[in-house]
DNA sequence: GAACTTCGTCGAAGCGTTTCGACGAAGCGG
DNA sequence: CCGCTTCGTCGAAACGCTTCGACGAAGTTC
């Protein structure tokens, strides 16, 4: 491993000479530039991140926490990562993703108190999250993917999940559905303080009702059981329902098979929306699940950008921002069969 | 944030008294020691992880290097993620995860000559692999998930692809079915040296015929579509199939859709195995599926294991090892329904 | 052309650890 | 009780880089 001291020597110049052509932070000729470029390529020299990090106190590294579940990462996290990863890539800093789940807070600690993340970006944030504390005590600068309860101090990118929504019921009312049913995610997560879930929950009842309608919300677990469920008590509650909404990735297949048992096709006897899909797993049902598309790169990326404006830029601005899912019309979508579009009040 | 200076001074005791607390290469009186850890535990000292790599040439920091496509990560894949996290942070390492893809090698490259990485873990091996190349270049030690073509010099854990096939095949023949169809990756897949997708094609014509069966691998693209696809295919080549045996997991889906949509019934009509699955993908389908069981999270732990020896023992051994996945049988296989089992040879 | 800047380079002082050699104090066999 | 190890501690030298102050040389300003 060849150091600047070889490459200076080589050189003919001090080693200061040669950081500053690495860093930048200072003037060099041409003439000299050139003589150092050229040593290091010769001696394939490549700079050492630790004493890098010890001299400068950055480590010029990002992470990505993510807590990892049983379920895997859907193509939408992916995305996440694979967004920020290319923009910080872009920005010169590298991303690491740490799986630090929700039980090893120390774990978390120890990470941001040792110096090796110049700052981070948090994934699944819950409304009251106990990581945001300790990476604030600990003076590591971060940016949610996500909201915390309170907002208003910190930087984060979101899904407009209001915005979603109403579209979404916007869909459906359009085709001239009108009992329609929102499956959630499950009750102990509600409880939890899940943002998607509790904002999804009030975007919808704000929704519905602004159309003179029912709001009815199902609570499913995340298992394709609790899909079957969700249906089985969707129909208890809403007998004529003629569309089911669902947030709850995992709960829909169950739905789907569910309504098949039940001899009801879809979309003629029952209209199907996911919500916050990927293209993807839309594309796994049959038939095609019309969704609402989030905007996973993106979002990765933003927040990455973020974090770098504010860990390079001089002001120390918050950055909040949210991005409506798209939606796109696949095959799991159609006007109700028996009831035509009744066009009541509008 | 304190230093070790710090502590020392508070516990009135020389610098290096407090490396030999904290790192355990000298004996230390416990009455020393007690000052040390009290002044730390005052100071709330956490030692600066740039200058522990600086200092002591290794960062304690292992890599998993896993590929992100678009597609996301399976559950199976999160298992071995998860499996690894907790077996790096028993061995006293960080793991930090990249997702460096395919086309960035040298991103790779200069993350292994940076000394950032103390040993690595690759995901998604090919069969000739040039991740292996650049790091084997870079020094940086490595273990494989997976297997690259020539398996001789290499520390690895793979999937024992040849049980794990034999077992399903057993499992169908069991059953009294003997036109079985193997829906493999797609053709191109194949054509870039997948190991899996080439090891279970060969691994399926060993166990097929070994039964005195006509192997029918198709290879499908890893889509719905492609599944239905590779459906259509089959019953082309083999009109009279009553099993499918799948690698694909995403081709999967379709393949059950496409059935359903014949109006075939599973496991009545057409038995469903799906290979190297976790039981949350294999609990999405209706019926559930009958599965081959990824030992995900072990593969995990034991990459680490093998790899934290290497650094930590003095031996360089190479670690090699395969697990095969476990049948577990759901609802998607039965025996088929018109031919009862006609005891052929055997 | 004297008094200032700006440019390009150098030497040296850190950054916060680990680790090596040294050394007094015990413990021990003969 | 004399040399020997072993134990417990210290001081100082790395580790490979960044960054600060300094300083000639050259360019500007009046």
């Amino acid at each position: 491993m060849a150091t600047m001291h070889d490459v200076a020597r080589l050189a003919q110049v001090s080693v200061s000479t040669v950081s500053y052509v690495l860093t930048g932070t200072r003037p060099i000729s041409q003439a000299t530039r050139n003589k150092v470029l050229a040593a290091m390529a010769q001696l394939d020299y490549q700079p050492n991140a630790m004493a890098r990090g010890l001299a400068s106190r950055r480590s010029r590294i990002l992470g990505l926490l993510m807590p990892m579940d049983e379920r895997g990462l859907g193509a939408t996290e992916t995305a996440f990562v694979t967004g920020a990863a290319a923009a910080a890539s872009v920005a010169g800093y590298h991303l690491v993703l740490s799986p630090v789940g929700g039980g090893n807070l120390d774990d978390l600690r120890r990470l941001a108190s040792q110096r090796m993340l110049d700052g981070v970006v948090l994934m699944e944030v819950q409304l009251a999250d106990e990581r945001v504390t300790v990476l604030q005590e600990a003076g590591v600068p971060l940016v949610l993917i996500g909201r915390t309860g309170d907002t208003s101090t910190l930087s984060y990118v979101d899904i407009d999940f209001d915005q979603t929504v109403r579209d979404a019921v916007a869909h459906l009312v359009g085709l001239g559905h009108r009992r329609i049913v929102y499956v959630n995610h499950s009750a102990a997560t509600l409880a939890s303080g899940y943002g998607p879930a509790l904002r999804t929950r009030d975007a919808f009842t704000a929704s519905m009702t602004g159309h003179g309608l029912e709001p009815v919300m199902i609570a499913a677990e995340d298992s394709a059981a609790g899909g079957r469920a969700a249906l089985a008590a969707a129909f208890a509650q809403a007998p004529e329902l003629t569309a089911v909404l669902a947030m709850n990735e995992t709960a829909i297949f169950g739905i789907l098979g569910e309504l098949t048992g039940r001899g009801l096709s879809v979309p003629d006897d029952v209209s199907v929306v996911s919500m916050v899909t990927s293209p993807q797993v839309a594309e796994l049902a049959t038939p095609a699940l019309t969704a609402m598309t989030s905007p996973g790169s993106a979002l990765g990326r933003i927040a990455i950008e973020a974090l770098t404006r504010h860990l390079d830029g001089p002001a120390d601005l918050r950055h909040q921002q949210l991005l409506p899912c798209a939606l796109e019309i696949r095959g799991s979508t159609a006007a109700p069969r028996s009831r035509q579009p009744m066009g009541a009040d509008q």
